[in-house]
DNA sequence: CTTGACATTCACATCTATGTGAGGGTTTGA
DNA sequence: TCAAACCCTCACATAGATGTGAATGTCAAG
């Protein structure tokens, strides 16, 4: 797949995936014309690494530690020197602190929807349309 | 409290607390000489602040929904436009969104290291110091 | 053969979160 | 009274993720 339809399947402008190139995120092969060809699997990598970038986590960590979520089964323990380790250990943590704030927060969001959900009920009950918008207090995950 | 401070107790610069104060994140009062006066609360706002920001969420958004979870019990409905309530079920979904990618990744850091540790525990059993840090496996959220 | 859609590289622009420094007040303690 | 350690504002700088445009090459269809 070339360029185009990568970044119709993915969201990402063209200009993004070759950044992306560039930063060593993905690394696709060229046809004989010089244009980039992308496997099938760059769709889903790439969707990965936007969700990455978007939850705050930079190109060059993403970059380190795409090799390892990879192959699940086959681990290139070669690869696996204490430095890499401990910076996988040390992004593992910062990620688990990111949840927790996420959670937290958006448990305060919820929280806060809810009760102006109720509010609003309580206060017009004959405005002809129910105000739940279908979705109830969704799965909280208070438990993090 | 002073800038100095509050910069001591939450780890930002006072550079960025200014930078905050700028982007209507927080409104530290002045005392007569024009020095910013922070009330107890500013640490931990702040310490949410950075929380939020280092998980992807820009100033803008920030802002937008900091009001909503400042005072748990007496919400302002007043606040409760039809837009504010879509602002908020928007990064609520966002949130979850992120908070389920990083669930997803970490959880893949934390198998690789599980694997390489097992790995390394079975190729040299007596090196004479056991090769577990610490903590296990830890708890996995596998459940979101 | 030309036109249009797609590709290439290169480079400059933008926005956001920060650092850094200049130039200048205020407070505190020796 | 002087120095050190605060504080202020203003402004320029930087790094990372992205947009945008110029100048050009490739390919398929009319």
């Amino acid at each position: 797949m070339r360029i185009g339809e990568l970044s119709q399947r993915t969201g990402a402008s063209r200009r993004l995936l070759r950044y992306y190139e560039e930063q060593g995120l993905i690394v696709p092969t060229r046809s004989p014309n010089g244009y980039r060809d992308y496997d099938e699997r760059y769709a889903d990598r790439v969707l990965q690494i936007r969700g990455l970038l978007d939850a705050g986590m930079p190109t060059r960590i993403i970059k380190q530690i795409l090799p390892c979520l990879r192959s699940p089964q086959d681990i290139h323990v070669a690869d696996a020197t204490p430095e890499t380790i401990a910076m996988l250990e040390h992004e593992r943590d910062r990620m688990t602190g990111r949840i927790q704030c996420l959670v937290r927060n958006r448990n305060a969001i919820s929280g806060y929807l809810d009760s102006v959900r109720r509010a609003q009920e309580g206060a017009a009950e004959d405005t002809g349309f129910p105000s739940s918008g279908g979705r109830g207090p969704d799965a909280v995950l208070d438990h993090v």
